[in-house]
DNA sequence: TAATATTTTGCAATCGTATGCATTATTAAT
DNA sequence: ATTAATAATGCATACGATTGCAAAATATTA
């Protein structure tokens, strides 16, 4: 009934031994005899002993605990990111205190402080941008931050994203091989880098062959203005035979519109086309054409860059873009040979 | 560059005062004169000092985590739930730390004890079972522990679901109020709570106006299973009319195995709804009929409950089951007035 | 077997904060 | 102005572990 925290102490006494002996048996790599590593394992069994990480960090300054700053849940890309990095850390020992930042205000400020209250060994900011203070505080706090599927201009932190850029060239060259005269781009919020990126290859490649966007809206990575953005481009004289959407999540709004409101036949009279494939994209209700946006590899990298960080406080800051393929599906014309623009 | 972790002590120094005065000025309810007030916060905001809340930790026995376990980011209700969950105790000043259960075993024992190696205040398991014997490691430890969105025969812990039995019932009367005449089911995991209650009820219900399920298959809570679960429902001579899927999820990968596998027209043909009105739910491809589980109302419930054994102990555990409306939407065919059963 | 090298072990200090207790400063009451 | 009650402060200890250091135990070598 009443709460019991057993301690060293109290195992060190059942097995006989110095509280020291017990803390080293616990602690990988410190020097234990077989007679007392056995004599404390048995005696902590009995107890039901488990070190406390709490009182450890102190002592160590790690704390074993990372910090994931997250603010589009309903995003379906991030809960699948959430659960890979999870997965992925728990197998290192680590584990993952989340702060959610508020969608509307964009400051992480409050939050960025309650984080290094636990002293994190590490901070992920997934989705989110940080002021170059804030980033100085962390740097000075000796804690590495990482950005997960944003960039920003500041070389003190690494950064994973896949690449935007390519990803956008992809899909034009695609659209334009699929025959399309008036392509449109719906973009995500215009202070993201991956909208900025995804864009900015997008429109590239099309210039590259000698064209651009015939129409752009932006939906700020938010269903409801993917939703406003989709009806004022489908509802003028001539609209666009083909839409790329900065992500699935407003594509799926999109195709909504395009044919529930607007009774348009999706490949025939609009191609649309999306970024990320989280799983509903290749559900048949949709099936949409997108650019894979390779979770698991770019939680891997991330990973593996943010331990090293934590082993060696001499790590440099690195910036990776995974390259991801665009998944051909129904929602968009597939390029047929004899049409060669 | 190197690593400044600034203590009271020194913010004592700078500001003229013993270390004592300033662990006063930051834990609430402690006396200091407006005069030290005033020192030690300038002092502290001058060098940056936050307190450290695990050396806190180590003394007041509380750290202000609460241990969360998942298992289902991919079951679209849980995303939302955490995120109302992180947001709702982040206000309280707690913090969740994520566990992710292994789907494939049911085993939550090694999860568990790195779960109460951090010290966290409480335990929220989403959808989880715990063995009889955690449940007494847990109480032995002192930490509460709470079921989220599943029941359990153990009376240690408080659990909040929706009336899952309430549910079904409305389901089920409906469809027949729809003049439904074969009704299906098809069932979540059996080893959940909610799945049996769910079924429990729509049973009930059904037994109540003197009919019968006309068919039963077990989709296990998981998409691919429930595709298989309606391939085989839907291929037999004669097709049921109706059928209840124990959760939005396996709902729509019902609903696409009807349509594009079968050719079979909603709700014309075959009526479907779903259990937990996640947001998919709404989107004009699904336009889903389902029971809402009301999620912020759970997740408030949960809270209040957890806080309350945090602070008081002797707390006795509760049992909160929430009503959830019947959503109607146009994947099932609506009561016609003159056709009554 | 004696001398040396190596591994174990316990002691004690430490991490950064909270808090009971005794003391002093402040305020209220007479 | 004097005394009594209250508030503020500092001292010292505690929380539960890790770890450098020196002593003791064990293993190695000649």
């Amino acid at each position: 009934m009443a709460t019991k925290k057993v301690t060293s102490l109290e195992v060190a006494k059942l097995a006989g031994v110095s509280q020291s002996a017990v803390s080293r048996v616990f602690t990988p790599g410190a020097s234990a005899s077989k007679k007392t590593n056995e004599k404390v394992l048995s005696a902590a069994s009995e107890l039901g002993y488990r070190p406390n990480i709490l009182a450890r960090s102190l002592i160590t300054g790690k704390s074993r605990i990372i910090g994931l700053v997250v603010s589009h849940l309903d995003n379906y890309f991030y809960p699948e990111a959430l659960e890979l990095l999870s997965n992925a850390l728990q197998k290192k020992g680590y584990h993952v205190l989340v702060f959610m930042a508020s969608k509307t205000s964009g400051n992480i400020d409050e939050v960025l402080d309650e984080i290094l209250d636990y002293q994190v060994d590490a901070i992920i900011l997934a989705s989110v941008a940080m002021s170059s203070n804030l980033a100085t505080r962390c740097v000075d706090a000796g804690v590495p931050v990482m950005l997960f599927n944003r960039t920003q201009d500041d070389d003190r932190f690494s950064t994973v994203t896949s690449d935007n850029f390519l990803g956008g060239q992809k899909v034009a060259k695609f659209l334009i091989a699929g025959g399309h005269k008036r392509i449109g781009y719906i973009a995500g919020w215009e202070g993201a880098s991956t909208q900025h990126d995804r864009e900015a290859g997008f429109i590239e490649e099309l210039k590259q062959h000698g064209r651009s966007l015939y129409a752009r809206e932006v939906g700020n990575f938010v269903q409801d203005d993917a939703r406003q953005a989709a009806r004022k481009m489908f509802t003028k004289k001539e609209i666009p035979d083909a839409v790329f959407v900065a992500s699935d999540d407003m594509a799926f709004a999109v195709m909504d519109v395009i044919r529930f409101e607007l009774g348009l036949k999706i490949p025939e009279q609009v191609s649309v086309i999306g970024y990320d494939d989280v799983p509903i994209a290749s559900w048949p209700a949709y099936d949409l054409t997108t650019v894979r946006q390779p979770a698991n590899r770019m939680v891997a990298e991330t990973v593996s860059i943010i331990l090293e960080c934590i082993e060696n406080t001499e790590t440099k800051p690195r910036r990776i873009e995974i390259d991801g393929p665009l998944i051909l599906r129904g929602s968009a014309k597939i390029s047929d040979k004899s049409n060669k623009e």
